[in-house]
DNA sequence: AGTCACATAGTATGAAACAGAACGTATGTA
DNA sequence: TACATACGTTCTGTTTCATACTATGTGACT
């Protein structure tokens, strides 16, 4: 419909992409499969789920299917036009670059003004919280690994780890270098 | 002052680290010091830098000290509750956890969805910006190095640098598996 | 039957972050 | 004097986000 009228963000795709996996599904579902799959490493609160598709829906992106129960319900589903939005941006290479934010290495960077076994403690921590992500990912590799979820979806938790695991590198040297 | 009715987030302490470094500064002096230093790991937009020490400077953390010549100009500086909130945040260890945010991981999850080929196209476009990046940042090592810059700043870097090459060689790898 | 706990399902609200355009001021130079 | 350019600041409208709140169904125990 008036598609030109609604800019489509990451969180869109984000929509798109879940109900082209999953087929028809109701925010609640989009929320429930975000919580253990993309939100392992693509974070965003459930509000979103809520009102993204309803913006989608108007511009044509989605179809919405109104069960009337005891509950008002909606399920969305991908119409053409959402699935080939879906498609084009798959097929676009370019993206803006990847970003880290981390609170721990912006701490880092203002180490001149903190007091004396600040920054091992830090480190420490660091070393503590990177250790039990990368426990989380290796679990889930294996948990789904041969089961139920297909491969692919199971190849950027590659890059979580490996991301991790040098981030836990770097906190391992530099928390050495501090006690040494 | 009423410093419980201010909420401090990241970026107020970006503000108050950089003027604890560097001293009083005006907003425009931040905006530049952040472009080549913090910025590298940590975007935000400069209208923050002026609206955020007027905040901070609310709550009593920060002196304004205004000179009036042709342009208004405001020189901000740290307080000792200013000093004091930053070394506070400095000595906390518990940080919220580290977050990736990579479009590019994204479209790799739905790449069930894509076209033939189009991972491909990714993964070397992603290739091609990380080790960009990695120029940029070794660039920058070596043109501080030994200079003007003093050597903690230059740690989070390093990190900046392992994370972009965890992510180069992953793409690297998954590059090969799809072309072989 | 009553009520408790718990998972399910959705809404509301306001603060904070963000992009980027627009605005204004000084300075040099042709 | 006119113009270009760098400097410095503000404004605008979205988008994002956190969090609290509302409400509905279900099963379990009493």
């Amino acid at each position: 419909m008036n598609l030109d009228m609604v800019r489509l963000t990451t969180t869109s795709y984000v929509v798109l992409g879940l109900l082209g996996l999953r087929g028809p599904s109701t925010s609640y579902d989009l929320k429930r499969a975000v919580g253990h799959s993309v939100g392992y490493f693509w974070h965003f609160p459930h509000a979103q789920l809520y009102s993204e598709p309803r913006r989608l829906a108007e511009a044509g992106l989605l179809d919405i299917c109104t069960e009337d129960g005891g509950r008002r319900k909606q399920t969305f589903s991908l119409t053409e036009e959402g699935r080939r939005a879906l498609q084009h941006w798959l097929a676009e290479p370019e993206t803006e670059p990847m970003q880290v934010r981390d609170v721990a290495e912006l701490k880092l960077f203002f180490s001149e003004l903190a007091q004396e076994g600040d920054m091992l403690t830090l480190a420490q921590e660091q070393i503590r919280q990177h250790t039990e992500r990368i426990g989380t990912y290796e679990e889930m590799q294996e948990r789904f690994g041969s089961v139920d979820t297909v491969a692919p979806r199971l190849v950027p938790l590659k890059l979580g780890l490996a991301m991790e695991r040098a981030a836990l590198d770097f906190w391992k040297d530099l928390s050495s270098e501090l006690e040494g």
